[in-house]
DNA sequence: TGCCAGGCGGACA
DNA sequence: TGTCCGCATGGC
């Protein structure tokens, strides 16, 4: 079995990421185990499967299945490095935290060395984000799932089943009747058929979205496709694209962490949570991410 | 049982 | 421009 070896940056810690990654939900896309993670990634050349643990000064990637030939280094590190965040300089958001009021640091300055944590591609981010509206995660989770079951590719590598998502053309094939079966509502349903004809047809595009100027134009672009409001289109560049700057005000997880984390009872408004945010700029997101962690109990 | 979940679009004032 | 409502279903 083939090893590749992905150096680790500075301030990051892999156990913080897995951390997250087993935070006690069952995504599809991931087989967690004790100290690594595994999961299936595609490319042009075709598909991979491919297990991650923890290093000395290196993340391990075991590659466990490969169509991609000589391009399965490059293609696994790229991965890997976006789906962790690790081409990040982390520098300039540890000052923030170092810098920021009480009890913000208090809680953020242990968490240093967690990064984003990517989802594969901004079709795949926006499309969770459809799922996942009004519902709880649980569930999302397993809508989740029976959309890869039934439109995606599946791998078989060592007696596991490993899914991929949907790709935009599978979808954008899909009955409606069909996704209400599977316990979408069928307004859900005609938003990710739409959402794959636009990813499909080549309309909306990971280039598209990164030639725009910067986050707030592209939450504009992003909140005229239906179904995308401002929530999932920030939610959808962060985890989609990594816009560490990038925050889906509204979010009913950011309002419960915002109230625990300052001990108040009272509901924060939109001009309170900008105020929270306000000591980070251009890592608005980040400081989303981090303010979502703080409400994982604490490991078992 | 009732309320809330990692919201959204449309109707209406 | 701001507010309310229906959508779907599970978890607590």
């Amino acid at each position: 079995m083939r090893r590749i070896r992905v150096a680790k940056p500075p301030l990051f810690s892999f156990g913080e990421a897995m951390r997250y990654t087993t935070r006690g939900f069952d995504d599809p896309r991931y087989r967690v185990h004790a100290d690594s993670v595994a999961t299936a990634l595609e490319a042009a050349g075709g598909t991979a499967v491919i297990r991650v643990s923890d290093g000395d000064d290196a993340l391990d990637v075991w590659v466990l299945h490969s169509e991609l030939g000589t391009d399965t280094e490059a293609v696994v590190t790229g991965h890997v490095r976006r789906w962790f965040d690790l081409d990040r300089d982390l520098g300039p958001w540890r000052d923030l935290v170092l810098g920021a009021p009480a009890p913000v640091r208090d809680v953020f300055e242990p968490l240093l060395g967690f990064r984003l944590v990517a989802l594969p591609s901004l079709f795949e981010a926006l499309a969770w984000c459809i799922i996942g509206q009004q519902i709880n995660l649980a569930f999302a989770y397993r809508l989740k799932r029976r959309l890869s079951e039934r439109y995606a590719r599946r791998l078989l590598v060592d007696g596991h089943t490993y899914h991929l998502f949907p790709e935009p053309a599978a979808l954008a094939h899909a009955a409606r009747e069909d996704l209400r079966a599977m316990q979408l509502s069928y307004r859900k349903a005609d938003y990710l058929i739409g959402l794959a004809r636009l990813f499909r047809d080549g309309e909306l595009s990971e280039e598209r979205i990164n030639r725009l100027v910067d986050t707030p134009t592209m939450i504009d672009a992003l909140r005229r496709i239906r179904g995308i409001g401002e929530w999932s289109a920030a939610y959808g560049l962060l985890k989609g694209l990594s816009r560490a700057d990038a925050v889906p005000f509204g979010d009913s997880g950011l309002r419960a962490a915002y109230m625990q984390l300052h001990g108040r009872e009272r509901v924060p408004g939109r001009s309170d949570l900008e105020a929270f945010f306000a000591p980070f700029p251009g890592w608005e997101g980040y400081a989303a991410f981090y303010l979502w962690r703080t409400l994982l109990k604490p490991s078992p």
